[in-house]
DNA sequence: CTTGACTGCCC
DNA sequence: ATTCTGC
DNA sequence: GCAGAATGGGCAGTCAAG
């Protein structure tokens, strides 16, 4: 098989061209093959079936254990009453922040493979999932969770900066016991080699609940039933108090789809004027920038470099690469220019790795959004913005008036609890 | 043997 | 991950 | 509305220089 080094939307996509203009199919052969790829991500073996059978054999692959499945993705939308309107009935669930893993299980054969949400396969990180036999009331399943890092004092779940030192290779049961995951169980995929996908959300859900017996290390995930917008937003609070990052709204009668598709599942982190995780925008300098690639090559920006005033020394907290136009990008090197430095101006400090391919004197103030404050270990203030974004230039305020370390030490106190 | 630059993959 | 852009 | 292409922080892993 191929799978594994093959990246979405590169190599197959040009196989699957060429496999409809072969066979005439157009358009409506092209959907029909991204499809079957998304549930047997392996062009090799897709070719062959339309060579054997033709099209009329795309019916017959199915999801199959051993074989990864494209993970459903959500959409994100920040209207509770939007979600509430594109969905009907609906299931709310916590959003965890660490990692996806799609679980394959066999009993039979005793195999038990992982899959990342880009399908890498996984299998040597989790050698927790050596018990599953234990814990599966069934012989084949699929299972599709997120894996996090959890207190086993307090039994609560850890930030994504320390789930994800879980190691991939080498001395992987050392991590494992001193830093324990939990596994959220959100669906299953398949069971005793019958496909499950097409079944409803609430259908996969009475599966999940009778073939998952919940232990230590995996949990059938919780949910809620309901459509009602306001409900929606109660439970999302609830999850912000809890630490969580946010919630996943789920159609309930919704098919269990590949990828980003419709408005089956939903992402919610903050509510439209309200605050998420991280309340504040920090208003911030620019200290530099780097030329960009690709398109960004052309307007010779590609991001640029934020920080703020620590003592008497500038230090920086993150890069900005997005947020911006296209016309704000050249707009703003064209304004970046006319204070452009040939050397690192003596007061900044910032480290080796980040250092811009132009320095500028510290004039410019942007309002940056970010989804947490984090510890750094790159940037200069010892701390970084995770998801760092332009929201907007403040040409109404100098240097002076940016945010100060203070505020940011407080904001930093207020999003670690 | 340690360190730093770099890559690939998580988000 | 977030965001913008061309289709 | 979707796919594609820009970009972020930061982890483990690799490899070459010191």
């Amino acid at each position: 098989m191929v799978i594994g080094k093959l990246r979405l939307g590169f190599s197959e996509k040009t196989i699957f061209d060429a496999l409809s203009q072969m066979t005439s199919g157009g358009k409506s052969l092209r959907k029909e093959l991204d499809n079957t790829f998304q549930i047997y991500p392996d062009p090799g073996y897709i070719t062959q079936v339309v060579k054997e059978r033709g099209m009329a054999g795309l019916k017959n692959v199915r999801v199959k254990t051993g074989v990864p499945v494209v993970p459903a993705l959500c959409q994100r939308l920040n209207n509770y009453r939007e979600i509430v309107d594109k969905m009907g009935e609906a299931a709310v669930e916590r959003k965890y922040d660490g990692t996806r893993v799609q679980i394959h299980f066999n009993r039979l054969k005793n195999e038990i493979r992982t899959y990342t949400r880009n399908l890498e396969e996984s299998s040597p990180m989790f050698p927790e999932l050596f018990q599953m036999n234990k814990w599966i009331m069934g012989d084949e399943v699929i299972l599709d969770c997120e894996a996090v890092g959890y207190d086993k004092k307090t039994g609560k779940v850890l930030p994504f900066q320390i789930t994800i030192t879980r190691k991939r290779k080498h001395g992987v049961a050392e991590t494992a016991k001193s830093i324990p995951l939990r596994f959220f169980v959100f669906d299953i995929l398949s069971l005793n080699g019958r496909s499950l996908i097409e079944e409803p959300y609430f259908e996969r859900r009475k599966f999940l609940t009778k073939v998952v017996k919940k232990n230590e290390t995996i949990v059938p995930d919780e949910y809620f039933k309901t459509d009602d917008p306001v409900e929606v937003q109660k439970l999302h609070d609830k999850f912000l108090k809890e630490g969580f990052e946010g919630a996943v709204i789920k159609m309930w009668n919704g098919e269990y789809l590949p990828g980003r598709q419709g408005w089956n599942w939903v992402k919610i982190k903050e509510a439209e004027g309200a605050s998420g995780k991280l309340s504040d925008t920090l208003d911030l300098v620019i200290l530099g920038y780097n030329l960009g690639k690709g398109k960004r090559a052309g307007f010779g920006m590609g991001a640029f470099l934020v920080g703020l005033r620590r003592g008497e020394s500038w230090v920086s907290i993150a890069k900005v690469g997005t947020g911006l136009t296209d016309e704000e990008f050249k707009g703003l090197k064209i304004k970046l220019d006319k204070s452009k430095t040939k050397e690192k101006p003596k007061d900044y400090l910032v480290s080796g790795s980040l250092v811009p391919d132009v320095w500028v004197e510290p004039l410019v103030v942007v309002e940056i959004a970010a989804d947490e404050i984090t510890k750094s270990p790159n940037h200069a203030g010892g701390i970084a913005l995770r998801f760092p974004r332009l929201i907007k230039f403040r040409e109404d305020k100098g240097p002076k008036d940016a945010t100060t370390w203070k505020e940011v030490e407080e904001i930093a106190k207020l999003s670690l609890n």
